[in-house]
DNA sequence: CTTTAAGCGAGACGGTACGTCAAGTCTTCGT
DNA sequence: ACGAAGACTTGACGTACCGTCTCGCTTAAAG
């Protein structure tokens, strides 16, 4: 360990652990898309990268584990802060959520797995937890914002308002099994959005 | 089939049968609580309902239409409609829902499995569907009183809304893993429930 | 039981025991000479004859109960005793028994798991002896014939030489694996039957 | 292939295959000598040698292939040749066989599960074939001797000679299961050995 | 000429073993 | 020294038969 360690971190990784890193990652990626969570097995992972078992689980504890990071390379580029209304932006994220949660996603395929997991192992909890906060800050945000330039009332609890929103749309998605079409998405916001403070 | 057939219908199923479904069942459900779908093992049930394996085999197909069957005996009764105002009725009903979502009544531990098997299998995505629109039916149907009476606007989108209600419920529960304390209950309702129309 | 069912014995059977006895041990012989005693399976038997399982279980114990029934219903018709010289007389017995060995005939295919079964199980071990004795004693009858004419000497133990002049050809049909040929069997006679007593 | 390869041939043979190797053989003589060919069970079989019933998988077909090769081991150690009268040493040597077949060598506890595996596959029968004839071969030797220092006719088919003094012993033991004890194997050579050529 | 008891088929039951597969660990070798 | 290769133990898979056991139905006999 010298100096520029320090400033260099990862510098000196042994090439052949970042290039197993990759393959393996990829390799994962590639397989929850075809044979989902539930089918996907360190087995095939190994056989596809061309890594071997054992190298795979001394990185890796586990599915879990693999998946997890997997997931965590994939972190979607937040949108930039669109101008406009409130109730549009808002609108507009959740209406991109719904579309997500219909669609094929692979993300959103995992979340079952995910939820499942997380019922289990405290860990994976954690890790959950992180992605919904992750995915509904934006939500947040929006509402914040609107609460910022006096869109929405001051006293407004944003964050229970921002689940109260995305709730029924994850709800009907996995449990309900009757997705939230995006055109239902503006009757949505309309019911659950406060008017704007009455400005005199 | 004559007349009294229909009272005897299945009067001639082997008796053995039915001990033995409904011990699989149930030992089934005891162990999707336990330790999930996925870890769900056709093994283990034997073991636990005392039947043998092949027995199983004989009677399902594998795990997923068990599993699927194992459902279907999770219906819950009822309540009593109670008196009083739509919004403490309201109040009550999702204060009661939140206190199982804590606690660890085994329906609810259930649930994580249920998401997971029927995102794999659209028999289990029907049985899911049924159990969730029979637990959101109780909201919907004290809403619909309220609009009834007047208490709630009469264009009013109940079932829109009883998932407003309920989706931050089950979603910072099974997938923030921040579940909602009972206490924030009343907050949440206010949130959400639109005012009644004002009288003149 | 009264006095003439002493003579009658068999009369009164019921003749469905009958029907189910002589369709069962016909589909054994069958499957017998199909698959070997080794996969020989009781259920196919059930199958084959048209006749259930437990019905099967009713009359005999096992597989081997059943095989050895099944065995009993072939006995050998004696062959009328040959007249002519001793020494002919045994080749042609032996040569018999030689071909039998060579062949594929189904009783012989069944000896080693009745050898194997009778170190096993002393019942079937007292099969065996039965099987292997009334065997010999065809061997037997014929020297104890040679020597009541004179054409052995009369000291000579019988039974141990008809065990002799058979061992071989057992031993090396089913241990050695390399048969005596039939043509071998007159050198085989030749080296082990004694001279006649010389007449003065 | 060059010199030093004869002396390094296996040398880079994982151990842990032959561990696994030796411990299973081992295991499945003891259980074939227990229980015969028929009830050996690859699951027994791991149970006994400690070695899981995959790794028995990996390395063998199934049970033929598995009892093949335990066969193999089976292979006895040549008892030095003895001086004295051709039939007194012959003597000797068939009381040491009659005293196996009745006795609870292990060797001769598998006869009879060799026999029945012979009879189903034909590189077991292969096998049976070595073993029988390694053992009539010291019977052969001494009789060859004989012949060779004139104590036997000098046209003798000692193979075929060497077959009928054992068959006896065998067959009996195996099949009659009425062993030939010990004490009457002075009277089968008798019977048997031919009288030396009269010295002139 | 009906009872009555047997023999019957159907097939569910608890089991054991099969042969396969993946999980996750551990050992050996080669670079 | 570390990664690749792959053998190892473990345990569940789903299947095939085992031998036992009700069940009603049919059928032969005995009253």
């Amino acid at each position: 360990m010298t100096v520029q360690d320090v400033s260099t971190t990862k510098v000196d990784i042994d090439p052949r652990v970042e290039r197993s890193r990759v393959q393996v990652l990829h390799a994962t990626l590639e397989l929850l898309g075809e044979v989902g969570y539930g089918d996907l097995t360190i087995e095939a992972v190994a056989a596809r990268s061309g890594v071997a078992k054992s190298t795979i689980y001394r990185h890796w504890k586990g599915k879990l584990e693999l998946v997890t990071d997997a997931f965590h390379e994939m972190k979607v580029a937040e949108p930039p802060p669109a101008p406009g209304p409130v109730a549009q932006r808002v609108t507009d994220l959740l209406m991109d959520i719904a579309r997500n949660v219909i669609g094929t996603d692979w993300r959103v395929n995992c979340l079952p797995a995910l939820i499942e997991a997380s019922a289990r192992c405290p860990e994976v909890a954690d890790v959950s937890r992180d992605l919904a906060e992750a995915g509904m800050s934006r939500v947040k945000a929006v509402l914040d914002d609107g609460v910022a330039v006096g869109e929405l009332p001051a006293e407004l609890d944003t964050m229970l308002l921002a689940d109260a929103l995305t709730g029924p749309i994850f709800l009907r998605g996995l449990f309900h099994r009757r997705p939230v079409q995006p055109d239902e998405v503006p009757g949505l916001v309309a019911l659950l959005l406060p008017s704007p403070p009455s400005s005199p």
